[in-house]
DNA sequence: CCAATAATTTGATCCAAATCAATGCTTTTG
DNA sequence: CAAAAGCATTGATTTGGATCAAATTATTGG
């Protein structure tokens, strides 16, 4: 992890940040926000921050996808989530005013800004419209209603995989549902069959059977949706 | 569903409803509150709002137990959470601005006051200390956390009926953890094994097996906790 | 570039929970 | 209060996914 602090004192470098919530701010808000940033780069692998640790305040991914997670109490990483570019980070715990209960992993190089909380803190109480956003962002949350597409014991796993599919199209833009949708799915195996719940060996089978059915072709981290339509329409007429 | 509106048009017989984010308010707000409050009366099955609504407003439980569901493509009711007495209710999609993802049914008597939107809108933007106030409920929201224990298809049957068990005693006040615990579960098998994600037969099976061992009777809807000590170390041991 | 190592896939077997079927209990309700 | 209906439990069987083991494919480091 380094610190780019030093050359990176404004946020006009990073026209992401201004895309969320902070885009609520005026001028002089801003300015606070560019003052007090601090800015850091994570490699693959490398954690934003820790489950338990108090939160420092909130972070603003510039670049980069970064997976959500938890360990059991064998140290078995489970995911069960994904934060992306342009998105911010880590609100829950700030909010509720408790240690993370979460781990954040980069899985691709990420940039990220952290804004340091004192800051936060004086911005949401000189910018009223600035909670009333965040309000609006921890509330649109998808989390709670993925997890029940993802890591519901009823839905068997092939289901699932299809709706983790189905999830990661919705994070790409999509121009015309007849194109071929290629998507990266940027982490391990261990990492994506912790997402639905299965073991590795179960997530091999299940693409297998998707690629020889012809829709979805699985290549390393790449898959190609074939036939998007279809796996709408069977992920519609399964259970919840 | 009565409304009895007539008779409740102040909040000062309403004490729950003070405890929870409406303290932020002053006299003004309260009785701005008062004013526009509705108060409804529901019957166990009845729904507070449905999937698929458009929100009114937000929901102040005065009294009774409420089930948060969603039904499948085949009309399955699957419960994913549950809402109690000085709780507030439908806040998510209200300041998400969606319609509900979720039907709220009562699971006992309820009584319920509905803040309508225009004036929580209202509300919210007079007293920014309202807005975060709510931010920190948002936030504080158990749901995704418990999901993990509750849904997690990695781990058995048991253990999710364990970490319900636990969850369900977390809402009442445990004095002495040595003493006997009782609670109702105030809904049928088939809710309750919907929250959990297995079959009433898996359930009962379970239940059955957990009676015989002597950690937990069960009786119709009242279950004694007779080892909750061995439950905690039960639910810790597993993976997540 | 190749060996060493790690990650992934494939194969064989097992088991927890689903399913299907039947029986026992509670609520309703006439 | 008894019959009917709905709910809950128990039994027998099946099955999807876990587990254990081995082979194959990527990745890393010399």
């Amino acid at each position: 992890m380094i610190d780019y602090h030093p050359y990176m004192k404004t946020c006009a470098d990073c026209d992401t940040c201004l895309k969320v919530e902070w885009s609520e701010l005026d001028r002089g808000g801003l300015e606070q926000l560019a003052n007090s940033l601090k800015t850091f780069y994570y490699q693959p692998g490398e954690a934003i921050f820790h489950q338990s640790d108090a939160p420092e305040g909130i972070y603003c991914i510039g670049q980069g996808k970064i997976l959500l997670c938890q360990y059991d109490s064998f140290g078995n990483e489970i995911g069960f989530g994904m934060a992306y570019q342009g998105e911010t980070l880590g609100w829950r715990s700030f909010f509720a005013r408790e240690n993370h209960t979460a781990t954040a992993l980069a899985l691709t190089p990420c940039r990220i800004c952290l804004v340091p909380k004192s800051t936060v803190h004086r911005l949401i109480r000189g910018y009223p419209a600035l909670a009333r956003r965040f309000l609006r962002t921890v509330a649109k949350d998808r989390g709670p209603t993925e997890s029940l597409l993802l890591r519901n014991p009823r839905l068997p796993a092939r289901i699932r995989l299809i709706n983790l599919l189905l999830i990661l199209c919705k994070n790409i833009y999509v121009p015309n549902s007849n194109e071929e949708l290629r998507l990266s799915l940027p982490m391990n195996r261990q990492q994506l069959a912790s997402l639905i719940g299965v073991r590795t060996e179960t997530l091999s089978r299940t693409i297998a059977v998707l690629h020889k059915e012809g829709l979805a072709r699985f290549h390393n981290r790449e898959v190609t949706i074939a036939n998007h339509d279809h796996l709408v329409y069977e992920s519609s007429r399964s259970k919840r």
